[in-house]
DNA sequence: CTAAAACCTGACATTGACGTCAGAGGCAAG
DNA sequence: CTTGCCTCTGACGTCAATGTCAGGTTTTAG
């Protein structure tokens, strides 16, 4: 398929394929007249690239793992990295686990505060960040 | 404090911190001298936005909840506000977790067959993404 | 065959959270 | 007063993942 059914079918715009492909994601077939040509297993491709940058990974960290998507090979560090990536993405999934709690105990007392009467109290430490560095 | 002390104080750069004060998320004082005085709640304040930076909140998001760490004032939006927030960030966990989960089936098929044999089987569709849309 | 639609390359623009540099001014110690 | 460090403003640079535009080619529909 072309590049602009590619789009359609996986919600990405043509200018990120072509994009992908600069950064060596995609590898499509070019026809006799240059055009990009892809195969089916294009749309499921892009939709785990995508998948990996909601997730945060930046491409280069994307790159390295697609030759197991496209080939079968296992390269040597394979797992090493696809583990590292794991722990990375862990770790995020912690932070943002520990701000949604920091905010839900803002929002209860805040919540609080506007229900009954008008002041708020003092955050009291606790509601702020306190970073184990 | 000045400027470079509340840096060192909380691990953001200098040049940071200016630019929270121009995103209005940071108001010091001014020394006679035209210097930026923080006072000691700052070395929280700037804890706090860190926090939220890092939970993937634009400026724009965290200058409106600023008011609250500082004052005591209840904003009538405010609840509204923090609380989508607090859903964005929800839906930012699920993504990461899907993401996570389908990162350890990956793992997983890989690592065994570098454990045993070399070739690796063919990704099943399931290692690959499906978005619900 | 022709016009429209889709595609091509190349290049510059954008957004966010800063880095970095230039040139000038503030401030404590000796 | 001078040395040296910290700070100031202003402005341009960076990186990632695109958006957008220009000018030209290929493919498709009629």
């Amino acid at each position: 398929m072309r590049i602009g059914e590619l789009a359609a079918r996986t919600g990405v715009s043509v200018r990120a394929l072509r994009y992908y492909e600069e950064q060596r994601l995609l590898s499509p077939e070019r026809s006799p007249g240059g055009q990009r040509t892809y195969p089916e297993s294009a749309v499921d491709q892009v939709l785990m690239i995508q998948h990996l940058f909601t997730a945060g990974l930046p491409s280069r960290s994307i790159e390295p793992l697609m030759p197991y998507v496209r080939s079968r090979e296992v390269a040597p560090e394979l797992v090493e990295r696809l583990t590292a990536e794991r722990e990375r993405i862990d770790g995020r999934i912690g932070d943002l686990v520990r701000t949604r709690d920091k905010l839900d105990s803002i929002i209860a007392v805040v919540a609080a505060a506007a229900h009954e009467g008008r002041p708020c109290p003092r955050p009291e430490g606790d509601l702020v960040a306190h970073h184990p560095r």
